[in-house]
DNA sequence: ATTAACTTTCAAAATATTTTGAAAATTCGG
DNA sequence: CCGAATTTTCAAAATATTTTGAAAGTTAAT
């Protein structure tokens, strides 16, 4: 397979694979096409290989670096804008669990606090049924969270690596 | 709170988080109903509870009955199908786990392995930052994959208590 | 075999999300 | 400050996804 079709290849499905985890397809594309360049690369380019518009490129170009993926890099004597995208696959994936947990995982772990916390006679099937139900995703989540927290603060080859052999 | 907002609570915040994740709105609401149904309960109750249609209803209990988190039920008398979600929530995580790695990380990985073999000289900077890059994603995407594959083995305690200790 | 209860299907409608592109805003060299 | 280059905004359009509901299909009791 030449360069190109595999570059192809990768960005449509690393797409396809976004969209499948809540991530939009030109987001996914841009952060795609961002890791297999060696060098930055402008709004420009990116519209141009990957045939979206200018404000989709920007809109999601923007979204890559709130997510911290993406860069802005200004280039000596250059006006316009270059961008890059962190290389090192751990820290990426670090960082976007980083970014969900804060988003997502937290604030459902204190929704269910609040709802551990419903009124009512705890014989009642009704109410024990419920309570049980959050307290058991309420105490799976708290665990994903500190697993998540160390994983976050931990260098691969420790954390994969002792994982692995605790597997054995 | 009442119960009766508390379970609204729970299954409207619980549809939030599944869009979030690629899975749709009434999907995870109808699965978050029967988390916490102490009993199993008809079409006819989802439809009404949830204020969703037939055909939506229908379609999407058959989804999670493929995922293998709901079951269906009859009971001894009964014409209509009762359904029932699994509690336990380690078991629903690990079936979650299971069906999106077999759908989604495996046949990741075997793309990578393909587009890993792109013709070209290595010594070319861009081919180098592709090959690169797809390695490390796939070297990572590995140890993902036979890491999950030991969660989707093991009992919750010995995993997360492992797991736990080691992280402290 | 009939029929009423129940389940499934699927084309069309509704809704939600993404994308476009032209206009406005900003930036920077001169 | 001017004006060209560049970036950002955002309402409208396009697209994708979800939902509806009526009709078709299935089931099982009599």
């Amino acid at each position: 397979m030449k360069l190109t079709e595999a570059k192809q290849q990768f960005i449509s499905s690393w797409g396809a694979f976004g969209t499948h985890w809540g991530i939009n397809r030109s987001m996914a594309q841009i952060h795609a096409l961002l890791l297999i360049s060696s060098d930055p690369i402008t709004q420009e380019d990116i519209m141009e290989e990957l045939d979206i518009s200018r404000g989709n490129t920007n809109m999601n170009i923007r979204e890559l670096i709130n997510w911290r993926l993406v860069e802005r890099v200004l280039l000596p004597g250059e006006r316009k804008e270059y961008f890059t995208a962190e290389k090192d696959i751990w820290k990426v994936i670090r960082q976007i669990v980083k970014e969900r947990k804060k988003r997502e995982l937290e604030p459902m772990l204190h929704l269910l606090d609040k709802l551990e916390e419903v009124e009512g006679d705890r014989r009642d099937k009704n109410v024990k049924t419920f309570v049980d139900t959050v307290s058991s995703i309420k105490n799976l989540g708290r665990k994903a969270d500190k697993t998540l927290d160390a994983m976050i603060n931990a260098e691969e080859n420790w954390f994969l690596g002792t994982l692995m052999k605790m597997l054995k």
